[in-house]
DNA sequence: CCAGTTATACTCACAATGAGCATTAAATGC
DNA sequence: GCATTTAATGCTCATTGTGAGTATAACTGG
């Protein structure tokens, strides 16, 4: 199945609708990019294509009634994935996407969903793949991970090759604040700054692939990379959904009809790399009233049985936007 | 100035870019909006054309390096308003777009601003609007604004319509779910949700409009309608920007360099069109060091005279998304 | 001097949160 | 059957954050 249609270099010239307007209309396509999520055990996981390099995608089409129907029909396609619930992610058209020497226009424009995990079918190389395998900094649930102590040597190699005081200092600044050291604390919704920091430094294969430079000797430890920029929309997905999870209550998205505490909070935990108080966690989960229980039991737990829980939907209406949150807010 | 060039119906059939994809791509164009909001003394205003009917807004041309470039070009353009830092709201290409039958694709990409206000120039009819003419409903710093009462009896109405029960209890809690009557609160942020409320129960003119029926003798006090969906974007806009204002330090982007405790607090409170109590934001913004004394004193207070600040654009770098909370989180 | 107006300091009660201890209920290995 | 392990669950306590109010200071116009 085609996905990125071959581009023509017909019409990109004399397009009758610039004749009023100061400047040309660009020929102009719509990518449509999706980051679907869901939580197996307690690995965050995500949809891809060809084994993991690219995300589900395609170009916006005429029989498609808005953008969010594109999306839906290009996962379903590849993917053959239902989808519920999606959301905006972002929306860009810069000409730094990769790949593309063609002055066409392309504005991409992703989406992100929660589902549960299905046994993947479609074309082959589709299915799931945990996200820490593109971040591998961004999992603090097991403290500091291995990998941020050379991404940091690299980053202050970086910050050395700067010319001037002032620019060395900026940049020791930025990357004590983003990668919250220095006296710092890390905060794990700045997975986009992060990604992009590491990326201006030429740490991570996508950056220097744009510069046609490969590491060689420089072996970088900073995650798979994806094609395009998908890499970059995935990271913008997980910070929105690590900010999202704190005040409103998309978790149990991710979690089948009866789930227990500590299968919640495993949920929340896979998704922010963090590890939150059990006790205080239960706290916060049972006086908001979030779930109910089912009155089943789980018992295949390894210690004492746990009570089953749904989520009680009625609470989206109580509190449309209002605040659900979870013990995230302040640090660990 | 033409803003919208005559659109033309060449090449809307035969894209050679379709052939090998299994349906045809649409003739696309993408439209950017912008909403471009300030504050002064205690009325957040807009950036209008058209005498209030229409935002600044054109089509993203080929000369644009990258959607932003674009809104900024063009608000420059129609305005001749320099803009500072603008962030993305939303994006979307439903087509159900307002007063146009072509089917050509259009995708709209809305930005938010914010400045400073300066004598507005440019095309007659540019110049700054209070938000409140839009939605008169949202202003609650005089208590419940007086418009709410018949707005409330014509849902009631709407929700009277309904044929079923179920829709019509339905109906009754969402209508009391966003506009925070029959024991529930008001959430300022909620403005888009009940600008969608109103235009589905048929109250504002943009969905009358839209179904070419006009109120009569149903005289509607839901303020001032726009082109388009404007008003909708707009809805979007202050939403997003009364959302913000509760965890980032955005509301210095709408003051001088130098201000008064109170004044910030006039800011804050014109956005969230909510009062808040003095002391304690007086505490909050201390306790949290955004801000610093200039040294210099404002003595046209009419009473003692307030100490001056700035804002210590430090905290910028300190917590680059970190929390910088107003007392807002909760109820007055 | 006064009343009126706003700025600013401080207190108090209570809710929310982080951290930890203690107890309970099951499975497992011997 | 019993000790051990694992996890669920209940509870306390100190600290911080927040809403609300009182008190006082410093100016204006009469």
């Amino acid at each position: 199945m085609p996905i990125h249609p071959p581009r023509s270099d017909a019409l990109t010239d004399t397009n009758p609708a610039s004749v009023a307007t100061t400047r040309p209309l660009p020929q102009l396509s719509a990518e449509l990019i999706a980051v679907i999520v869901a939580v197996t055990g307690d690995s965050p996981r995500i949809l891809t294509l060809d084994r993991g390099l690219r995300l589900p995608s395609g170009p916006f089409e005429t029989g498609h009634r808005s953008l969010q129907a594109g999306v839906r029909s290009w996962v379903e396609r590849q993917t053959h994935h239902a989808l519920g619930h999606i959301e905006q992610l972002y929306t860009f058209a810069d000409q730094d996407r990769l790949e593309d020497p063609d002055p066409k226009q392309v504005i991409s424009v992703s989406y992100l969903g929660l589902t549960l995990e299905a046994p993947a079918s479609g074309d082959p190389g589709v299915g799931w793949q945990g996200w820490y395998r593109y971040f591998p900094w961004e999992d603090h649930r097991q403290g500091l991970p291995g990998v941020l102590g050379p991404i940091l040597d690299a980053l202050e190699q970086w910050v050395h090759r700067a010319h001037s005081v002032e620019v060395r200092r900026a940049r020791t600044r930025r990357v004590h604040h983003t990668f919250g050291v220095g006296g710092e604390r890390w905060n794990e919704e700045w997975t986009l700054q992060r990604y992009e920091l590491l990326y201006e430094a030429g740490l991570v294969q996508e950056s220097l692939r744009r510069q046609n430079r490969f590491p060689a000797e420089r072996r970088l430890a900073t995650g798979e990379a994806m094609q395009h920029d998908h890499r970059r929309i995935l990271a913008t997905g997980i910070a929105r959904l690590r900010a999202k999870i704190k005040y409103r209550p998309v978790v149990f998205e991710l979690l089948p009809e009866a789930f227990t505490y500590l299968r919640l909070q495993k949920a929340v935990e896979a998704l922010a790399g963090r590890r939150v108080h059990k006790q205080n966690f239960r706290r916060l989960i049972a006086f908001q009233k979030l779930v109910e229980p089912t009155g089943g039991m789980e018992n295949k737990t390894g210690g004492r049985p746990a009570r089953l829980y749904r989520f009680r939907r009625a609470v989206l209406q109580e509190r449309i936007m209002a605040g659900s949150k979870l013990p995230l807010a302040r640090l660990e």
